[in-house]
DNA sequence: TAAAAAAGAATTTTGTGCAATTTAATTGTT
DNA sequence: AACAATTAAATTGCACAAAATTCTTTTTTA
């Protein structure tokens, strides 16, 4: 019947897995994430900058696996919001310096049922959630090494 | 010293790794599917429609978790490449059929090496992306129920 | 059977992602 | 010092992604 078996259906690539998944997740977080005003990138902008509350473009780059042409506008609207400050590095001037604002450190402690929340929304244990997210997290990092080669 | 230990870092945030590890996928697909001037969202289209010559948007919607202010533009532009037809089904006109072209039939033979592509840059066993396509499917569909409720 | 409700697409708006190009600043080399 | 190479951001252009609104067609129902 099937003259070109090595053709998969859509359930077996799991590249459309994770896709469709991460995309659910997002889904999931615009409620939370509505309510604080923020979009599911800037978001993360935000957990790195409550962890160190300085840092490059570049490093934020590096961090979230974003370029420039993400990055830019996206913390010129975050910058617009007052959560951040973008300022040149005074030694370096090629360097843009993101610090995070007053209102941006509030934003903390309103946003800190979210993963509570999101993890209930999985209904998978702790465990599993872990392991999950240690193998995705060495596949992403396989992914990332052999794009670097 | 952490006055807050219920904030998270950016590593233990499951859903970064998935929205990471999705993206970095899309970028090892990127060369390949250049070859064939096709995005990662329309080559999904193709392989639904390699399974199943004919589907309407609102299948395709489904199928893929993707809404019409994605298809739409999405299909159009496939249309306008020879891939597929849009034709209004006859009998209920608020339909849009979705027919896949000899062209985009023949598109099945030049991309059938992609999947192993794709596989052998993850350089992990068959059995273990197995487990985790296992898994995120079954997430997905927690997710995704939840979602209706 | 006419009006209301529902269903399927299309459109509009906002915000990413990312490749490719450009600009400005710094470093390295004659 | 002069010039090339490198680095960090910004810009540009295209393609999603999703919510909200509108439009058309079909179905339901009073």
């Amino acid at each position: 019947m099937d003259t070109n078996s090595q053709n998969l259906k859509l359930e077996d690539h799991f590249c459309f897995s994770l896709y469709a998944c991460s995309r659910a997740i997002l889904r999931l977080y615009r409620p939370y994430l509505d309510e604080l005003q923020l979009t599911y990138p800037q978001y993360l902008v935000l957990v790195t900058l409550w962890e160190k509350p300085q840092r490059t473009i570049k490093e934020l780059g590096e961090i979230l696996n974003l370029d420039t042409g993400t990055l830019t506008p996206l913390l010129k609207r975050m910058e617009a919001a007052g959560l951040i400050e973008r300022r040149r590095d005074t030694v370096d001037e090629r360097v843009m310096n993101i610090h995070i604002t007053q209102a941006g450190q509030l934003l903390q402690e309103k946003a800190s049922c979210v993963p509570q929340s999101l993890f209930d929304a999985t209904g998978m244990s702790k465990k599993e959630l872990d392991e999950i997210n240690e193998t995705i997290m060495r596949l992403l990092h396989q992914l990332n090494g052999e794009g670097k080669k």
